[in-house]
DNA sequence: CTGAAAGCGCTAACAT
DNA sequence: ATGTTAGCGCTTTCAG
């Protein structure tokens, strides 16, 4: 930049105005200058600029499980969206469901200053992260509560699993397993509730012999349903708790030949194509990821307030053209988005089955 | 961290070392800078670190389409592996296929002093990238080649293609349409290459009325696949060229409950359950990721030699147990994985159609 | 083993 | 409309 400076003559502060477009520089000065950046290939030091003015540097973290689920990549997606709007970028990273991992990211982002932090927590012991707080980077959570007080955007995961229990019990199924993912895991939790919750308005008994937890990729999935399929009193339909665990059922299920309805929680490109008819338990991670930037974004403009909690709804959808079709094909079933002030519901740290 | 020194009673420097594990520093006055540090909750300054130390700021910058397509999830995904286990962090844009976006974002990241970058280029015209270049920040081409003289890591999409033709032509079909991406996309026109020689070497003339370039989206996809459909002599299978025109023309021939056969470029989750027996293009888009970071990091240690141009291979794999069954279902085809020193085949400024 | 001084590239706060 | 001075938080260089 002093080279800048003196090669169009003029001070570094001249040069600076110019490349901030602030005002108050002689047009001709400025074009003087502009030529004098073009010729030496100048490009201003964003990390001196965050550094002296004030520290923002326009950028903002994102701690996911991972990227490669389609879930969290909808997620990012949305954040960007949101951050780009207003000139920042997103520094995205993969926890793997760690919290070693999920630590050290968190730690990285604010050593490199991000002005705040969107963070899918696993498991909880968030205590650490009071320092970051107290040094005022502001933190939202998605999709899952962490053990700290602060604005959270969830999804309504005991809505979504009692809709699609009840969908099913509907259509006439009294025995509907459940298959659903490591129990440190809020939404896993959450959504093991709404099952039992459906249940039990059914008037139909919790079975413990077809209820899975505990799985956590498309694998285990298979052969947690290999197993339901071979219990004694086999269940008619199976309420699978995620993406994975949905894809790792109905190939178990395809496989095995076997006649098992399914409603799976998260939606997913072709579920419409499917061999076997599928229900899905619809919702947005794109605007998931969207709020939560945008809560961010306002607590980085300094707004105040009490912790946001956003739960945001989901929808049943029947997908393909198969026997399960009937209430709730396409169209909206669950609360509209909502903005409520209480705490989060569910006791993060509560025992993992009812 | 003046605090942290004067609460010690040491030196700033001294600060530094314990901060950053350098020797020199006896273990009592090192604890009593960590108890320091501990009860301030200090927290280094990467931005000042950057800013003094030679510059390095441990990121990189990944520029893909969108992070919500599956393919660049995964490749951010294998980047990002790849830049963790080095304490790097990853920048992350979404272009859209947007060059004006694509510019915006590389420049921003260059501001904000990325290591290196990696693009995944839409379109030409990166001359200005001159300047980053000449400025020093590595530069790697994933998936499409740029047009600069950089290191590039492309998948085969000629072989990929010209398997996927052979493979339908195997099965006795004589016309077999393509559905191809928008021709000014480089990986759009290699497979239209592809499919082109694999007609020409099985003696089928090539009739550009059921070939279809210029589609982006599952819902353009899905219309011209219906007017494939409705040709005067329709093709009884058709080659897709990337996830996103796969779905789509699944959809329409399952809406029109047509009896095509279906090839696709790129491998997606649950492919083998689909009513439609499918046959895909793989291939490892986290590979690509992980080959075009570690390439960049030794760029970034400065190590020379000549652009490096990468080939990964495709292989064909049939999905679900469909009449299509046959040569080739499962086992690897296409070519082993090998470094070029040649110029990137086939000229990304080329016409879109042969 | 420890410390003092200089300065990375920039901008905020004052001059002029 | 432009320039000067100081200093963001750290590391490097050189002295103890």
């Amino acid at each position: 930049m002093r080279e800048v400076a003196a090669a169009a003559g003029v001070s570094l502060k001249t040069v600076s105005r110019v490349v901030n477009d602030e005002a108050g520089v002689r047009p001709d000065t400025a074009e003087r200058v502009r030529a004098a950046i073009a010729r030496l290939g100048f490009q201003r030091n964003d990390l001196a600029r965050s550094l002296r003015g004030g520290g923002r540097t326009h950028s903002i973290g994102l701690v996911i499980k991972d990227v490669a689920n389609p879930f969290y990549s909808q997620i990012a997606r949305g954040v960007e969206d949101v951050a780009g709007a207003g000139g920042g970028l997103v520094i995205s990273g993969s926890s793997d469901e760690d919290p070693e991992r999920e630590r050290r990211l968190i730690r990285s982002l604010c050593e490199r200053r991000v002005d705040g932090l969107l963070v899918v927590p696993c498991g909880t012991g968030h205590g650490y992260l009071e320092t970051e707080l107290a040094l005022g980077t502001p933190m939202v959570f998605l999709d899952r509560p962490g053990d700290l007080d602060v604005d959270t955007v969830l999804i309504d995961n005991v809505g979504g699993a009692r809709e699609a229990v009840r969908h099913l019990v509907a259509h006439g199924h009294r025995r509907v397993a459940f298959l659903g993912d490591l129990p440190k895991i809020f939404t896993a939790r959450e959504r093991l509730r709404g099952y039992a919750e459906a249940l039990e308005e059914s008037g139909i008994a919790y079975d413990p012999a077809i209820v899975r937890m505990g799985q956590h990729d498309v694998a285990g999935a298979g052969h947690v349903m290999d197993e339901l399929l071979a219990v004694p009193d086999p269940p008619s339909a199976v309420f699978t708790g995620n993406n994975l665990l949905t894809a790792g059922a109905l190939r178990a299920i395809r496989a095995a030949r076997a006649r098992v309805a399914l409603v799976g929680f998260d939606d997913f490109e072709l579920a419409d194509l499917l061999a076997t008819p599928v229900t899905v338990v619809a919702h947005e991670p794109a605007d998931m990821g969207r709020r939560a930037a945008e809560i961010l974004a306002r607590r980085i403009r300094g707004e105040g307030g009490p912790p946001a909690r956003v739960l945001l709804p989901t929808r049943l959808i029947v997908r393909g053209s198969g026997e399960l079709s009937g209430p709730g094909s396409g169209e909206f079933i669950g609360p509209e988005a909502n903005e409520l002030s209480g705490p989060v519901a569910g006791d993060p740290n509560g025992p993992g089955c009812p």
